[in-house]
DNA sequence: GTCTATAACGAGATAGAC
DNA sequence: GTCTATCTCGTTATAGAC
């Protein structure tokens, strides 16, 4: 089922390109093997020799998306030493996706999970509990640090970032104004760097 | 273009509860006619002749879906005298939507934006844009009562609630466990009544 | 107001040549 | 590895009878 996008097989990697960018800007209900084969200059029979079915391009989306994240994650911890830092790599990272008019691949994939196949269903879910493992982790290290403040469990902080982030990008699309993901994200931060800055009085 | 709904004319009543149920389960992208006139036992010419077109239909969804928010949200502050406790009775019409297994229609709409018909697209706006100025006075008015705490200007905690119910619903959804929901609720809720419990120190 | 019937199109997928 | 050609099915939508 899984195809490998290995070195010589450049076309799987450049129909991997085109489909994730499609799922994340029209969702996966939302675009056609006929899209990506149009872009890509190939048939659509070229297509089905890569990905022999949708759900099998669909569940290898999710694996690569994944495996970046890893990278992604992996990267952020090494670069930045103190969590708050880190967070703020982590926002960055939806950030830069919203700047091109994407969403999550895997927060849009949630909003269709009720039409995807099991296999794809279960890789969402993995997908969220990667993003929250690692930023429990970040956050428990930055509240024994002291430069963090939790109300509670830094497990529920974790989801709440990811909930609040997602639902950013969800809510900012489509007036494509950046200033309001990064309010959402401005106080979500804040809210966990103990920065309360009283507004009016 | 839009079909009335008055008294009489109760087949698109059921046409849209069905649809609205379709749309927030499953996506726009992901029903068509035949799901809804198998569910109703009538056919899809007749579904044409109460809606002569889907995007008829859609926009017809969110037409009635905000208005009944209005409703709502008129209900909340009739019943509830205290800024928290109308921001908890706005969190509960988020929350009984996910026991149904359903998103927010324009929640699910938003992912699917760029796919949408114009008339759609400014209808879903909007109806953030209504959910943004009642919250807006509501926290003002706590605010000024000494009920709430704001890190800013009121329009941005709005912004930030309805991202946040938003984004919790999105990722809730895909683990069919309420307590997600609940954690991210209350944490949003926490952070504008000042409630910062210590966790583990 | 609802039906039968069908049009016109696009979807995912397959067979087999090159 | 990519092609042409085709299949089958589901989609939105329309025409016209009842």
């Amino acid at each position: 089922m899984a195809v490998r996008v290995a070195r010589g097989d450049e076309t799987a990697t450049r129909v991997l390109d085109v489909a994730q960018r499609l799922v994340q800007v029209r969702g996966f209900n939302g675009f056609s093997y006929a899209d990506v084969a149009a872009e890509l200059g190939i048939t659509k029979a070229a297509l089905h020799y890569h990905f022999a079915s949708k759900s099998a391009l669909g569940a290898a989306l999710i694996d690569r998306y994944g495996a970046r994240l890893s990278q992604n994650l992996a990267r952020i911890s090494s670069a930045d030493r103190s969590a708050v830092a880190r967070l703020r790599g982590y926002a960055a990272v939806y950030r830069d996706l919203l700047r091109q008019e994407r969403l999550c691949l895997c927060g849009m994939l949630a909003a269709e999970y009720q039409t995807l196949p099991a296999d794809m269903q279960s890789a969402v879910t993995r997908f969220f509990t990667l993003n929250e493992a690692w930023l429990e982790a970040v956050l428990r290290e930055g509240a024994a640090a002291g430069e963090i403040r939790l109300a509670g469990p830094p497990a529920d902080a974790a989801v709440a970032l990811v909930a609040g982030l997602e639902g950013a990008m969800l809510v900012t699309r489509p007036f494509g104004d950046m200033a309001r993901f990064d309010t959402v994200a401005r106080l979500l931060l804040d809210g966990l760097t103990g920065t309360l800055v009283p507004a009016g009085d």
